[in-house]
DNA sequence: TCACGATTTGTTATGTTATAACATTCATCG
DNA sequence: CGATGAATGTTATAACATAACAAATCGTGA
């Protein structure tokens, strides 16, 4: 199981870890990871659930690091173009990767109740959907896989 | 193969029916398909292809069935809810139920050229992520399964 | 028939998410 | 230094969605 998100871990570790994998990758492939961009991937490791572009906006505000919108689309869009976060389409939201240092195809468990939001790993062949795709010549770029419901913790306190 | 939408076909019979058989279906569940109900559904048969809500309200507002916001997304809650319709969270989009008679977990090929969208059947059982779900304990109700990419004829002629 | 409750629709206002467009800054390199 | 390209700052607006309340509609039982 890969599905990291609802169990218990040590979480600063956890955040030292990714960030200094990124700057690690970000000097390998030339990427710059600006402060605009590293403080709105940190933002998303430390809290470690999904979050609103406006939510990281306020954040990034707060530290002096750009006021508008596109501040915020830009460093997410970043993050995203490059694999350090992902965005999830059924909340309009963006969470950072759980695991970054391999190409992969995400599947999101979102709690409806809580929010937290749990990756897990999808199998790279794309069952019956390539399937379809082959068979109408269509050339998938891009998949999409999330599951709402409910998390352990949600279904035993039922807000 | 089940991804109705890229080929060709008699779309007058297939609006026609889908018509019927939502009336039919509406009857037996004492479902009321009213007027904005039953042209919304019939504006996204008719298209074929996925819609905003805006959009729709626009052509429901051409047939003097509303003007504000609310009344298309009333009538497309209706329908989603109902398995007339389903939700493309993709792009923010509706889009008329491929095969409304039976249930199951839609997927589609969403083409980013034309927005034409193919309506796929998943596997039922959800694979690696229904494991992952089991694992954690967390309680799946809805699943959204979409890819992007683009369709034959937008191979073609990339705009 | 008429009062009732439930459902649907009408309407106003506002909230939320996202991008277009253009100016400015800043590092790099010839 | 001056040109180039990348990133950021800023304004304005587009696109998507819902809260809240009023009015109409309709079945249903008194
Ligand atoms: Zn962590
Ligand atoms: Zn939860
Ligand atoms: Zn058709
Ligand atoms: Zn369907």
């Amino acid at each position: 199981m890969t599905a990291i998100g609802f169990e218990k871990h040590d979480h600063n570790r956890c955040i030292a870890t990714a960030l200094a994998e990124a700057e690690t990758r970000c000097a390998d492939q030339k990427l710059q990871l600006t402060p605009v961009r590293r403080r709105a991937l940190e933002i998303l490791l430390q809290r470690h659930r999904a979050m609103g572009a406006y939510e990281i906006l306020d954040l990034l505000a707060a530290d002096g690091l750009g006021s508008q919108p596109p501040v915020a689309y830009r460093a997410l869009d970043f993050l995203v173009q490059h694999g350090f976060a992902h965005r999830i389409e059924r909340i309009n939201a963006y969470t950072a990767c759980a695991h970054p240092e391999q190409d992969h195809i995400p599947a999101f468990l979102i709690c409806r109740g809580c929010k937290a939001v749990a990756e897990a790993e999808t199998e790279l062949e794309q069952g019956r959907l390539g399937a379809a795709a082959q068979a109408t010549g269509f050339a998938i770029e891009r998949i999409v896989v999330e599951a709402e419901g409910l998390c352990p913790a949600c279904q035993e306190h039922p807000a």
